[in-house]
DNA sequence: CTTAAATTTAGGGAAATCCTAAATCTTGAT
DNA sequence: ATCAAGATTTAGGATTTCCCTAAATTTAAG
């Protein structure tokens, strides 16, 4: 179904780039990400490449990087994750904005789609983070039945 | 404070081991963890003297294994962050045993105490998970904003 | 006392993550 | 237009985690 299989590193990197480039139209450069991650810039252009062998990035070499299509759909997907784990946080246990992204960044790589779906599910699908940013709609995460991965 | 760390797997050795040493008296043989796990018995071995190298076990080379004072102490923090997961899936989204289990163990290594602490709180500090089993409170999650007498 | 089964030891391997040093490219100041 | 400074990539490794096979060792059953 999925085709590629992303590490708990590279998904961070995908919504960072998502968030940069499609929620914040900038330019993503890797001296950013890198202080980002707290990590040297090296070890971002490795990264980068791994998200382009699988069709999700295209860098442009000592340039730029963009999100292909896929990479905007994954990418939407894993803050779908992030951000449902956010709304629970803030409702369930009323962390601030902060403390919401803190915690769900913690585990949103090991949750699972149906854990999320279900969550999703009791807040009645919601749109937006409490940040108010977009959460897209999930196919499999339905008002109706319960499905698997 | 720690003076360890454990890894991810070390934490479901931890766990396992006390949940048939201590709660259910067993015998702790290597090739019954590797046939839980689905690893070779050597995988066991090394894990087991990793464990004992952090002073949670004492192992007796082809014998069994036992949990120090300080691993009942450890699995019993780490089973505590899991059964409250445990108790959350089962309250909020109905959750039956198996799968409450099933999705606690894919975060409960990620989740911070804090958050532990915090979902801990919201349910009173419940003493058991939904299958009946102690949760052990722990000294940093503090019963001060509860009702009093 | 023998030997089959259980266990450990020895020696590796793959994947994920990060690093340094050196090479290469881009860009802005002259 | 040129060229140095800064940004980026390449090359080559290191570490940690987790798991494996083969061979040696120990236990225990008969």
């Amino acid at each position: 179904m999925v085709g590629f299989a992303l590490t708990e590193k590279e998904t961070k990197y995908l919504m960072l780039i998502y968030r940069w480039r499609i929620e914040s139209s900038s330019e993503v450069r890797t001296t950013d990400i890198a202080r980002f991650f707290k990590v040297r810039p090296a070890t971002v252009t490795e990264v980068l490449r791994n998200l382009t062998r699988k069709k999700l990035l295209v860098h442009r070499p000592y340039r730029d990087v963009d999100l292909t299509a896929k990479g905007i759909k994954e990418a939407r997907k894993l803050l779908r994750k992030h951000r449902i784990l956010e709304v629970f946080f803030s409702d369930f246990l009323k962390y601030d904005v902060r403390r919401s992204c803190f915690e769900a960044s913690k585990i949103d790589y090991h949750a699972s789609t149906s854990l999320i779906n279900d969550i999703c599910r009791f807040y009645g699908h919601p749109r937006t983070c409490p940040c108010k940013k977009d959460i897209f709609a999930d196919p499999s995460c339905s008002n109706e039945d319960v499905e698997e991965e």
